[in-house]
DNA sequence: GCCCAGGTGGGTA
DNA sequence: TACCCACATGGG
């Protein structure tokens, strides 16, 4: 979609941002955590990692070489709740023993140098595409990039801002084209659109006046 | 029982 | 490039 002028995505953000406050994202205590998340989450509900990784932390094996010293089975097992578990387990298997062998297990290391070289580099990696390759550099690397997720594809579609039939680089080039390149920006911008899209009212009725969606969507309205 | 969830990768036209 | 499909558990 191209527009004249493009869409004030900041001034959505600074809304957010007043209603909720801050998000304090990701929900991880190590830069690994996340990386184990983001593959996790895949295509899956949150609550089912907390599961995975819970079970994880239990057996002490989220750590790089922990999960590198798995059996294949007992991984699967441990991130079972998950989904698709079997797939996940050795994609997981595989990226940490890459973290260990590469980059002395420091994710850190993983998403240094040029971010376009770095995100290059986490897309070469088996089961990261895209989003878990933004996700890992902002919320665990705190590079500079956004992240596109199915909320965030459906909140901006559901504005009117996206047709939704966008690629996800080209929703990306969006928001990056638009937004002052902030780490914190980035990061909390992201949370928030999670946060409203998993918050709002989904039966749009007239009389939830207080429905955040319906706030956002009233405010662009008077902007345009 | 049915639908969906913070995707990715492989195959086919 | 543009679809189509497999992958799998848990909650509403």
């Amino acid at each position: 979609m191209t527009t004249a002028a493009e869409f004030d995505f900041q001034a959505v953000f600074l809304l957010l941002k007043a209603r909720f406050g801050p998000r304090q994202w990701w929900p991880a205590e190590t830069p690994f955590e996340v990386v184990v998340g983001a593959i996790l989450t895949q295509n899956t509900a949150w609550s089912n990692v907390e599961r995975a990784i819970a079970s994880l932390k239990a057996a002490g094996a989220l750590a790089p070489a922990a999960i590198g010293h798995l059996a294949i089975d007992e991984l699967e097992q441990l991130i079972r709740p998950t989904g698709f578990f079997r797939q996940k387990a050795v994609r997981l298997q595989h990226v940490s023993n890459i973290l260990v062998d590469r980059y002395r297990g420091d994710v850190a290391r993983l998403c240094a140098g040029p971010l376009d070289e770095a995100r290059g580099r986490l897309l070469a990696l088996p089961g990261i595409g895209p989003e878990t390759a933004d996700s890992i550099l902002l919320y665990a690397a705190h590079r500079p990039t956004f992240v596109v997720d199915a909320y965030t594809r459906r909140i901006f579609t559901r504005l009117g801002v996206l047709s939704g039939s966008e690629g996800y680089e080209a929703i990306r080039a969006r928001f990056l084209n638009t937004l002052p390149h902030d780490v914190p920006l980035f990061n909390e911008f992201h949370a928030l659109i999670v946060t409203l899209a998993k918050g709002h009212c989904r039966k749009q009725r007239p009389e939830c006046s207080t429905c955040p969606l319906q706030q956002v969507c009233r405010f662009v309205l008077q902007s345009r």
